[in-house]
DNA sequence: CCTACTACGCTTTTT
DNA sequence: GCGTAGTAGG
C-alpha cells in the first residue's frame, strides 16, 4: 500500500524526516498518531527491522492503539518495543536490575501501598512527637515532594546536600531516605522509582546501556509535553547512539505539571538536541471552525507558548451551547435531558461524552443517568484493583511472589481472621526489624515471638511456602488461595449491614477470569508478569469505545480522545479553574488550567455544551461559583445560552470579573477572593448572620463569613480572618461565639 | 481481639 | 455527603 496517499506534506514530511532528532509539534486532531504510526511502517519498509525501533506513550490504550494501527500497516510487528513508559522500564529492570541491589522479583507498590510505607516511615521518624496528629493530607504531601526528587533524578543523598540549612527540606531528605531503605527492604519499587531505577541503571552499567543504545535505532515519544525530567533523561540514554529521536507533543496540551512533569522539555528541545528538526502539524480534522476557534481564543491568553495557530477546512458548525442552571443536581438533568433527546431522534448514547474537572463530579450524573436508564461507562474513580476484596487476593499473590513484601505480609495475615491481631503484627515487625529480616521470615520464629501462641502464624507460613514451591498457573494459584485460605468463607459468612458480599465475591470471580484471560493471551504467564501488567493498567485503558453507553470522565483521561458532542460539565471558577490554581501566586498553576479547558474544548467533534450551575453541594456545604473565568475568553459569537435563564451567563455587576479587580481583592485578602460573591444562603434559622459578612471576633479581631452550617441545635459559623492579630479560619458556634456585626 | 460508632477531613487531576 | 480512620466497649 502507498503510505504517503492519505497523509497531507507536513504530515508527510514527519514520515520522511527520519534521521537526526525531530519534534513534531502537533496540535489537537492533527493527525498526530497517524504520523507516528506511517512513520514507524514507512521505516520497516526502509528495512530497518522492527526490534530495533522503540516507541514510548504514557498510557496502555495508546500503546495498544499504536499497536494496532502498525500492525494493520506493515507485517512483523509484534516484536516492536511499544509500551508505556513504565511498562517498558519494568521490561528492563526485570532483566538487570540485580546489578543495583533489588531482586529480580520486585514487587510494584501502588498509591495505597506508599501510603502506607510512608505513614509507618514517618511514625518511625517523628517518634511519639506528632504520632497522634499525623494526617493523611502529611502523608500526601510528603509522598508527592518524595516524587517530585525522583521525578527530577535527585537521590536522598543529593535531597539531605541541597536541603543545606532548610528544616524543612531536611525533613523531607529524612523522610526520603527512610522511605527508600523501607522500600529497598520490601523488595519493591514505587511509580517514580520505576523510571528512576531504569535511569540508574542505564547510567551506572554502561554496557547495559550500550547494549539498548546500540539496539534502538530509532526512537519515538508520544505526548512528550508530559515527560518529566527523568523520563527525559531516560530517552535521550536510549537514543544517544544513533540519535534519532522523534518526541511528538503539543505544548499546549500539557497538563501534568502537577505530577512533575515538565513543560520545558518540550519547549527547550531544540536547545537540547543539536541539529533538531522541528514540524508543526496545524491542519486539524476533527472540529468544526466554531469549536476551534473557541479552543485557540482560550489557549492565546496563555504565554511562553512555541506558537502554532490550528485551522481546519470542516464547516462552521454550530454555535457552542451554553447552559447555565440553578443547581449542580439541574446541571446533571439538563445532561441527561440533551442527550435522551438526541437520542430519540437516533443518536447513538456513544457518541456523546461528559467531561469535568474532578472525579467527585460524575456522581449526580451518574444519578441522573442511572434513573432514566441512560446507558453509561465511568472511567476513573476507584479502579477495580483498589478494591478492597481484590487488594487482599493480590496480597496473597504477591507475597507469593516475592516473600520480601512486608506490605503484603501485613495486610493479609489476619485476613481472613486467624487470630493474630495488632499487637502480634507489632511484635513480629518489631523482631523483623531488629534482625533485619522480612515480616515474613519473622513469622517463621513465632514461637520465640510469641510462645505459645504461634500455631496460627506458623501455618500461615507453611500455607504460603506450600503454594510458592508449587508450578501452576495464575487462575489456579488464585483459587488456591481463596479457597484454602479460608477468604471466600469468610466474606460469605459476612452477614452484616452493608451486604455486599456477593459483589466482593462477584469481583473475586472476575479477577479469576482476568487470570484465565491473561494465560490465554500469555504463553507462560508467571504470576510476576500478571501482577506487574495489574499494577500498570489505568482506568482509561479499559475504556471501550464500541460500548454504546456516554462516557463519563475526568478532562485529565480524556486527553487523546474525541467524541462527536462533548459537554464540560461545573465551568465555574473554584472548579475548573480548581480554587487552588486561582488563588496562586504565579500564573503557572492557571495556565496549566486553561491548557486543560484547551484540551476539554477540543475532544469535540460537532457540538460542544459547556454547562455550570449557580449553587452546587461542596461536601456538606452549598456554595456559589461564578461561571468560570475561561468562559470570557470564548468570543461570544460562537456562543449560544440555552435553557430557561437567558441572561444567565452574565456576570452580575458584583461579581469580580477581571484579572486586575481580582488581584486588588487579593492584595487586600490573599486568599480565597470568591468568598465575598456568595449569595446569601437561603435559611430561616441562621439568624442573623450571612456569608460575606463582616463581623469582629473579640479574639481574631475583623473577618468575614466564609460559611455557615446549620445544625439541628446550632449554626456553625466559618470565618476567614486576615489581620494584624490573625490570619487564617476559625470555626464557631453562634451561640457561644461573641461576634459582633461591621 | 473484634465490632460498632463517631468524628473528621476531603476534592484537583494519575502513570 | 460520604468514606475512613480512630476509639471505646464488649
Amino acid at each position: 500500500m502507498d503510505l504517503f496517499e492519505t497523509l497531507n506534506p507536513m504530515q508527510k514530511e514527519a514520515v520522511l524526516a527520519t534521521e537526526g532528532p525531530l519534534l513534531l509539534l502537533a496540535g489537537a486532531g492533527s493527525g498526530k498518531t497517524k504520523t507516528l504510526t506511517h512513520r514507524i511502517a514507512y521505516l520497516v519498509e526502509q528495512g530497518i527491522p522492527p526490534t530495533r525501533i522503540l516507541a514510548i506513550t504514557f498510557t496502555n490504550k495508546a500503546a495498544r492503539e499504536m499497536k494496532e494501527r502498525i500492525s494493520s500497516l506493515i507485517e512483523n510487528s509484534e516484536r516492536m518495543w511499544v509500551g508505556t513508559f513504565h511498562a517498558t522500564c519494568v521490561r528492563i529492570l526485570r532483566r538487570d536490575i540485580d546489578l543495583i541491589g533489588y531482586d529480580k522479583s520486585f514487587a510494584i507498590y501502588d498509591y495505597a501501598d506508599s501510603e502506607k510505607l510512608m505513614k509507618e516511615t514517618l511514625l518511625e521518624l517523628n517518634n511519639s512527637e506528632t504520632l497522634l496528629n499525623l494526617r493523611l493530607k502529611e502523608i500526601r504531601s510528603m509522598l508527592s515532594a518524595i516524587g517530585r526528587k525522583k521525578d527530577s533524578l535527585i537521590t536522598p543523598e543529593i535531597c539531605l546536600e541541597l536541603a543545606a540549612d532548610n528544616y524543612n527540606e531536611k525533613q523531607i531528605a529524612a523522610a526520603y531516605k527512610s522511605y527508600q531503605r523501607k522500600l529497598k527492604k520490601a523488595n519493591a519499587l514505587d511509580f517514580d522509582d520505576i523510571i528512576f531505577k531504569t535511569v540508574e541503571l542505564l547510567r551506572e552499567h554502561p554496557d547495559i546501556l550500550n547494549s539498548y543504545s546500540d539496539r534502538f535505532l530509532y526512537v519515538m515519544v508520544d505526548e512528550y509535553q508530559d515527560t518529566n525530567t527523568a523520563q527525559y533523561e531516560l530517552v535521550r540514554l536510549l537514543s544517544s547512539k544513533y540519535n534519532n529521536l522523534c518526541v511528538v507533543g503539543d505544548d499546549d496540551q500539557s497538563i501534568y505539571g502537577w505530577r512533575g512533569a515538565n513543560i520545558e522539555n518540550i519547549r527547550n528541545f531544540e536547545k537540547d538536541f543539536r541539529n533538531s528538526q522541528v514540524i508543526k502539524l496545524e491542519q486539524n480534522y476533527r472540529s468544526t471552525k466554531t469549536i476551534l476557534n473557541a479552543a485557540n481564543a482560550v489557549i492565546s491568553n496563555n504565554n511562553g507558548r512555541t506558537g502554532k495557530t490550528l485551522w481546519t477546512e470542516n464547516p462552521e458548525g454550530e454555535k457552542i451551547h451554553l447552559h447555565r442552571a440553578d443547581t449542580d443536581i439541574m446541571e446533571a438533568e439538563f445532561v441527561k435531558d440533551q442527550i435522551l433527546t438526541a437520542a430519540k431522534s437516533g443518536a447513538a448514547y456513544k457518541d456523546f461524552a461528559v467531561l469535568y474537572r474532578m472525579n467527585a463530579q460524575s456522581r449526580l450524573i451518574e444519578e441522573a443517568f442511572f434513573k432514566n436508564g441512560l446507558p453509561y461507562r465511568i472511567v476513573g474513580g476507584i479502579r477495580f484493583y483498589e478494591r478492597k476484596e481484590i487488594k487482599d487476593v493480590l496480597a496473597y499473590l504477591s507475597l507469593i511472589n516475592n516473600p520480601a513484601n512486608d506490605l503484603a505480609a501485613k495486610r493479609i495475615i489476619n485476613v481472613p481472621k486467624r487470630g493474630i491481631g495488632t499487637t502480634s503484627v507489632q511484635k513480629i515487625s518489631e523482631y523483623s526489624d531488629k534482625n533485619n529480616i522480612s515480616f515474613f521470615e519473622a513469622l517463621k520464629f513465632s514461637k520465640e515471638i510469641m510462645g505459645g501462641r504461634a500455631g496460627a502464624a506458623l501455618r500461615f507460613v507453611s500455607f504460603i511456602e506450600e503454594i510458592s514451591e508449587q508450578v501452576l498457573p495464575v487462575s489456579e494459584i488464585i483459587l488456591k488461595v481463596i479457597h484454602d485460605s479460608g477468604l471466600i468463607e469468610e466474606i460469605k459468612s459476612e452477614k452484616n449491614s452493608d451486604n455486599n458480599s456477593e459483589e466482593r465475591i462477584k469481583n473475586i470471580e472476575e479477577l479469576v477470569s482476568k487470570a484465565v484471560e491473561f494465560e490465554k493471551q500469555h504463553e507462560e504467564a508467571t504470576l510476576a508478569e500478571f501482577l506487574e501488567e495489574i499494577a500498570l493498567v489505568a482506568d482509561i485503558d479499559n475504556y471501550n469505545e464500541n460500548d454504546d453507553a456516554t462516557v463519563l470522565m475526568t478532562v485529565h483521561s480524556a486527553k487523546g480522545l474525541e467524541f462527536k458532542t462533548v459537554f464540560i460539565i461545573g465551568f465555574e471558577n473554584n472548579l475548573f479553574p480548581a480554587a487552588r490554581a486561582l488563588n496562586a501566586e504565579d500564573d503557572e498553576q492557571l495556565e496549566e488550567e486553561r491548557r486543560l479547558c484547551y484540551v476539554a474544548i477540543t475532544r469535540a467533534r460537532e457540538k460542544l455544551f459547556i454547562t455550570n450551575a449557580a449553587t452546587r453541594m461542596t461536601y456538606g456545604y452549598t456554595v456559589s461559583n461564578n461561571p468560570s473565568l475561561f468562559l470570557k475568553e470564548i468570543p461570544s459569537e460562537l456562543t449560544l445560552s440555552v435553557g430557561d435563564k437567558k441572561k444567565s451567563h452574565k456576570h452580575s455587576p458584583n461579581q469580580i470579573s477581571t484579572r486586575e479587580s481580582r488581584q486588588n481583592v487579593e492584595k487586600i485578602f490573599s486568599k480565597k477572593p470568591e468568598v465575598f460573591n456568595f449569595k446569601p444562603p437561603v435559611s430561616k434559622k441562621t439568624g442573623q448572620y450571612y456569608i460575606g459578612d463582616k463581623v469582629f471576633h473579640q479574639k481574631y479581631g475583623e473577618g468575614i463569613i466564609k460559611q455557615l452550617r446549620e445544625t439541628s441545635i446550632d449554626t456553625e459559623i466559618i470565618i476567614y480572618f486576615n489581620n494584624e492579630t490573625f490570619t487564617g479560619e476559625k470555626k464557631f458556634l453562634s451561640s457561644v461565639a461573641k461576634l459582633e456585626k461591621r
